[in-house]
DNA sequence: AGCACGCCGACT
DNA sequence: GTCGGCGTGCTC
């Protein structure tokens, strides 16, 4: 395809991003164009030269082609923060399946702040006797809005342009003819805000240990000899992974480029943030939901003039306009946070390694339990793995005791801890010692499991567990496949066999119970409401102010307690049993990392695992803290039913207000991939289409099609077909959403 | 953001 | 009628 014409964006810099317009391509330019370019066009009724982006090349005029405008030239300058974050919306586009208008607003940092920020301003010009005279002038000869605006300046002498005209709804040719009378200035005056001030003292780097050293050495010697690639750290927990990446960055500084820090939002507190300061100083920068979007616009505006050498933040951070980056860590790679779940629903760790590849950097990956993608990739040797296996303050890693459920049920132990936490737990509040408790709650939503054997209802066709509907019945989301409710099952007859559901609420109830006492925090999602709630209690407890701190994933992410010795995981199978196919990876982190949080300090630590499936694969390796025994064993899995990181999966989601119209599309969609030549390929397995998971939300049904196969670009050619197909004709009832290699499912 | 168009009140 | 200020909506 050639591509004949060239959708672009308005650069005004009151551009709202949402409204491409589309140009011709002039013969002589045929085939030069390219999406993330900076072309000059004709614009508007005087045909004035703008500047403006390329976003697509097309073949398909979507507009009356006698109507559109030549591309005047194209702009070679060398690569623009723009167009390369252009591009790699572009890129986002084909990859995830979005519009090019969402991908593009994740992607540019947002410009309506430029409003509020680079402000224009507006003042008299002359004595404000003058202006009270010109003032009674203006109303005498009906001029209201002059008026009206004068009234303003004589109260106070100089105000904002844009909130004078939104607040007395005044049109610009008002503040023109002011100012062509010579009773106005108009002058913008940019004004900058510095959000983060922290007066920490600079601290250099600590020195590294060996190992620490070699990985630092190994990636400057690649970067230095021109190779850019990724790496992946695999470091326990304590291993110096933070020290390692603070070299880097200050190395690639040294380089004169910049370094992008990626980090989960939930990891972001005040003492991570702190440690960069430290070493950085004003050269670093924070993005996070909670700055205001004023805030994120300074960050962008201070990357691109080169005020920063350094972003840390969550995925969003990629996007800061830098304007040559070197590196791009990603600590904490495994965690799901890393994939956006609005459109486009992007990877950051994919999206990092295209970002890198544009602007020529090296990508740099750190976890203590990799995703599965990550290790595989490093198998195959597309990554280069380093590992760090010793806690660098010689802590001894925690004993570890599987405690089976099933077992203490039969012994009439009916509480939610066995007799071992009980009496570890006891032991510690004995010797003043803290413990955590967590609750894998993760997708509690309706699995049915047998208390008396432990097994969970599955699909017969899928092996995925079965969901609990309302009514009882057991629904396959992969499949569709349904039966009606159990009410013994069917492995071992007892009537023991129910939906799952507990929450911390009552664990921390019944400590209460247990302990009248003894001080107990809770740390949840209804603890956490509050911007600071978080930081809070995680002080409260550090600071020994409670005995026992009970809670959800959040306790067991980050954060180091030297008194903590005991660990309680109260129900580690929670989220083996969802049905998703990442269940056992995201179960085998959870409980590693759960488990590293026992025994930081001095004393050794103690973990109790308590679990109704004490012979999972999942649950035994993180037991032995054994991650690659873990790996083979899952990777196994993957292999045989297809699943990413050996195949890819394309989820399509159907959403209509009418059941019949989506479960319809959702059908024309399947027979478009199966008579696609895509789709006759022997590897390509097409799924479905089911009602998803929550089969209808806000009376809207949803209907989910899975596409299999190992070759991504397959899926993005079938996507490519499904868009055009829809495309065909205006849906106002369905719309449909594509999410590749999804985490978990609809 | 800039520009044209159309509405509406004022004035020769 | 016409002139000019003023708000509105469009720009491929």
């Amino acid at each position: 395809m050639q591509g004949r014409f060239a959708n672009i964006i308005v650069d005004i810099s009151h551009e709202k991003v949402d409204r491409p317009f589309q140009y011709r391509i002039p013969e002589a330019l045929l085939g030069l164009p390219e999406p993330g370019m900076k072309v000059r066009i004709p614009f508007g009724s005087g045909n004035k030269l703008r500047t403006g982006y390329i976003i697509e090349i097309t073949d398909e005029p979507e507009f009356d082609v006698s109507r559109l405008k030549e591309i005047d030239s194209v702009i070679e300058e060398g690569v623009q923060v723009e167009s390369r974050l252009i591009r790699l919306a572009f890129w986002m586009k084909e990859h995830y399946g979005s519009t090019m208008i969402n991908a593009l607003k994740t992607v540019l940092p947002v410009r309506q702040k430029l409003k509020q920020q680079e402000k224009k301003e507006i003042c008299l010009r002359v004595g404000k006797e003058e202006a009270r005279a010109e003032m009674l002038q203006c109303e005498r000869k009906h001029q209201g809005a002059k008026a009206r605006v004068l009234r303003e300046l004589i109260a106070e002498e100089r105000l904002p342009q844009t909130l004078v005209a939104r607040k007395l709804n005044i049109s610009p040719s008002t503040f023109r003819s002011l100012q062509e009378a010579g009773l106005i200035a108009i002058n913008s005056v940019p004004y900058y805000r510095n959000p983060v001030k922290l007066d920490a003292q600079r601290e250099a780097g600590h020195r590294l240990s060996e190992r620490q050293q070699f990985v630092v050495d190994s990636v400057l010697k690649d970067y230095d000899d021109g190779i850019r690639q990724t790496y992946l750290l695999r470091g326990i927990t304590g291993s110096g992974k933070t020290e390692v990446y603070m070299e880097l960055i200050a190395q690639m500084i040294q380089r004169g480029r910049q370094a992008v820090m990626l980090i989960p939002e939930i990891a972001l507190t005040y003492q991570t943030v702190l440690r960069f300061y430290k070493r950085f100083g004003d050269r670093v920068s924070v993005m996070n939901s909670t700055l205001s979007p004023g805030e994120k616009y300074d960050q962008c505006e201070r990357a691109r003039k080169g005020e920063i050498d350094v972003i840390i933040g969550p995925r969003s951070a990629l996007f800061t306009p830098f304007p040559d980056i070197g590196i791009i860590i990603i600590d904490e790679e495994h965690e799901n946070s890393y994939k956006s779940e609005t459109m486009p629903k992007y990877h950051a760790r994919e999206t990092a390694e295209e970002l890198a590849a544009l602007h020529g950097a090296s990508v740099f990956l750190g976890s203590a339990t990799p995703s599965l993608e990550s290790f595989y990739r490093a198998k195959q040797g597309k990554y280069k793995l380093f590992t760090l296996n010793e806690r660098l303050t010689g802590g001894v890693l925690p004993t570890v005791y599987v405690e089976d459920l099933r077992q203490e049920l039969k012994n009439g132990n009916r509480s939610i801890f066995s007799k071992r936490l009980q009496s570890l737990l006891e032991d510690r509040l004995e010797r003043g010692e803290q413990s955590m408790l967590f609750l894998n709650r993760r997708g509690y939503a309706g699995f049915v499991s047998c208390r008396m054997c432990g097994h969970v209802m599955k699909c017969p066709h899928c092996d995925v567990s079965l969901s609990e509907h309302r009514n009882g019945t057991l629904v396959c989301h992969y499949c569709g496949f349904t039966q009606p409710a159990v009410k013994l099952c069917p492995e071992c007859g007892s009537k023991y066999i129910l939906g799952f559901r507990a929450g911390t609420e009552q664990i921390e109830e019944q400590l209460h119970k247990l302990y009248p006492d003894k001080k107990v925090l809770r740390m949840d999602a209804d603890t956490t409401k509050t911007k600071d709630s978080y930081e809070k209690i995680l002080s409260a407890f550090s600071a020994g102010e409670a005995d026992i701190l009970v809670g959800t994933q959040m306790i067991v992410k980050g954060h180091d307690f030297p008194n903590v010795t005991l660990m309680g995981i109260l129900a580690a199978d929670m989220s083996l049993s969802v049905n998703d196919y990442r269940a056992g990876e995201r179960t085998f982190q959870l409980l590693t990392q759960a488990a590293g949080r026992a025994g930081r300090g001095t004393r050794p630590g103690e973990v109790v695992i308590q679990t109704y499936q004490p012979e999972h694969y999942s649950i035994l390796h993180a037991a032995a803290q054994d991650y690659e025994g873990f790996y083979e064993e899952e990777i196994l899995y993957r292999q045989m039913l297809s699943y990413p990181p050996v195949s890819h999966i394309l989820a399509v989601q159907v959403t209509s207000a009418a059941q019949e119209g989506g479960e319809v599309l959702a059908g024309q969609l399947k027979r478009l991939c199966v008579g696609a030549p895509e789709g006759r390929v022997e590897k390509t397995i097409i799924i479905g289409p089911a009602p998803a998971f929550i089969g209808r939300i806000n009376d809207i049904f949803r209907y989910v099609l899975y596409v299999k196969n190992p070759d991504y670009e397959v899926l993005i050619r079938l996507k490519n077909r499904m868009e055009h197909f829809l495309k065909e004709e205006d849906r106002k009832d369905e719309s449909v959403q594509f999410d590749f290699d999804p985490m978990s499912s609809f």
